[in-house]
RNA sequence: CGGGAAGUAGCGCAGUUUGGUAGCGCGCUUGGUUCGGGACCAAGAAGUCGUGGGUUCAAAUCCCAUCUUUCCGACCA
């Protein structure tokens, strides 16, 4: 234990800055590094090959729901956006315009996307006409620009990827239908794939997406006792349709305008792997969204056999489905042991002479740092079952970390009390945005959702005793 | 956008107070010995000191501006 170098390498502990920890791991498990631009940063291999899994996932799930994807220019002009007048005024603040084209000045100034919405209904526009144009079910996987204040890796930046879809439907049913299916695949996809448990709810008037008739989110909670809003759904009625003039002519031969959606997740996605999972050793990846999901470190490899073993290895991980990686490095096996810690690699395997003598392999598992000893012919099958065992033990771990911090509160200061513990702050609402406001000022903490889940616990708002009418969850957010 | 802190080799830093032509550790390259928790020896390569101005015979060092990062607030995915 050489304390300099390590302390070269090591990123801060979670307890004494778990925002300095955050920012450590994003840059030096490799995910991202900074560019010269505020805001917009560089998403290397490894964190890109994390968002390509979300990719994979959503892609599979939004096809087998009839959805197909499309793209769309980058830039908006001016007049378009301003088409409805609520989405201009939640936009307009954060949009990165260009104003010179080859040297001229451009009449309509080009906003770079800050969402799609616009571009899409001006689309839709030309090609609905009829009940049998419809349902529209598109979605992009783009950019997009918003000209932050703050931003942090992933979490917050001027520019992000994300998917957004957007789609048109002959009533109003089928596109309230569609926003919660969608909210359900996002869902689906933190219990699937990021070991990640949501919660699902609706947004109150307040924290509702600019145009939207409606907002649901899937909030996740943070180890530091904050809320990440990690992907939203909406339901828009007409009124882009109406603002776009999108009409079409129904089964009875009148005209009517679509019913919209709209949902979107982003590589805010990453940041709430990073900081659900992470430990002072770095990453914790998912078994199946980890780019890597084993890694073969031989130990003693110039000894005879080991390599070959180690390969043999490699071998049949991969035709067992395993995203394997086998590191022939000559750095120490100490070494790599660290380094794929830090880089969240979800089992290790280790294979050296003791373990060729003996016709086993050594397995480390990274979420509970347990190391198990199995028969080679076996290694396939185990790091396969492991990869679920992992997964579900992940999310479990997070699981109750989410039910010990969502607090049923009814008074104000056992709000504060809550809150200070971080947390979901449960609380019987009367609707009233001045209460929602007061919570703000009092404790900057805002009303992440009315979950789906009701289940009310008394009669009265406690802010300011009126009739509680929905069941809310406040907390600190991102 | 307001208040702190910081920018010197890929990473972490010293040097700035008191101006004098840039250094340490790790990493990297080459050769060799090693290898079950961040190995060792030897020889190397690598920095217009964030950027732009200014002061000066001389600027990493002093002055002004600006950009980026970071932490804390206000605003937002």
């Amino acid at each position: 234990m050489e304390n300099k170098q390590i302390k070269n390498q090591a990123i801060t502990r979670q307890e004494d800055d778990f925002a300095q920890w955050y920012t450590d791991v994003c840059r030096k498990a490799e995910l991202m590094d900074y560019s010269s631009v505020k805001g917009f940063i560089i998403y290397r291999p490894y964190g890109y090959a994390i968002w390509e899994e979300i990719q994979n996932y959503l892609n599979k799930r939004f096809k087998e729901t009839g959805h197909q994807n499309v793209y769309m220019p980058t830039v908006i002009p001016t007049s378009l956006l301003q088409k409805e007048k609520d989405h201009v005024e939640g936009f307009a603040p954060e949009c990165l315009v260009a104003n010179i084209g080859g040297g001229q000045k451009i009449d309509d100034p080009l906003i770079i996307r800050p969402t799609s919405e616009t571009l899409f209904c001006e689309h839709y526009a030309k090609i609905i006409s009829s009940y049998r144009d419809l349902p529209k079910l598109y979605n992009q996987w783009c950019s997009v620009v918003r000209w932050e204040k703050t931003t942090r890796p992933f979490l917050r930046g001027a520019e992000f990827l994300w998917q957004e879809g957007h789609t048109m439907h002959e009533s109003e049913e089928e596109a309230r239908t569609e926003t919660l299916k969608m909210l359900e695949i996002y869902d689906d996809l933190g219990r699937d794939i990021l070991a990640i448990p949501f919660t699902k709810g609706r947004k109150t008037e307040k924290e509702k997406f600019a145009g939207a008739l409606e907002t649901y989110s899937i909030e996740a909670l943070m180890p530091d006792g904050k809320a990440l809003q990690s992907g939203t759904t909406h339901y828009f009625g007409q009124g882009f349709a109406k603002a776009f003039g999108i009409q079409f002519q129904g089964r009875d031969g009148k005209l009517n305008n679509p019913y919209q959606t709209s949902w979107g997740v982003s590589t805010r996605l990453l940041g709430a792997i990073i900081m659900v999972h992470g430990d002072d050793n770095g990453l914790v990846l998912p078994p199946y969204v980890a780019p890597i999901q084993a890694v073969v470190i031989p130990v003693a490899q110039q000894k005879p056999g080991v390599i070959p073993a180690a390969r043999e290895l490699e071998k049949v991980l991969k035709e067992a489905g395993v995203r394997v990686y086998l590191d022939e490095s000559d750095k120490t096996p100490g070494w790599k042991y660290s380094e794929y810690e830090m880089k969240g690699v979800p089992v290790r395997v280790e294979i050296g002479p003791r373990d060729i003598e003996n016709g086993v392999v050594t397995l480390a598992k990274r979420n509970t740092g347990e190391k198990i000893t199995v028969k080679k012919e076996e290694v396939a099958e185990k790091v396969v079952e492991l990869m679920d065992i992992i997964h579900k033990e992940m999310y479990e771990k997070a699981h109750r970390y989410l039910l010990d911090h969502v607090t049923e509160v009814r008074s104000l200061p056992e709000m504060e009390k809550a809150l200070n513990k971080g947390g979901y702050s449960k609380m019987m609402w009367c609707g009233e945005q001045a209460c929602e406001d007061k919570v703000k000022e009092l404790y900057q903490a805002t009303a992440r959702c009315m979950p789906f889940n009701q289940m009310p616990f008394d009669e009265t708002c406690p802010i300011c005793g009126k009739k509680a009418k929905k069941v809310v969850l406040f907390a600190k957010a991102y």
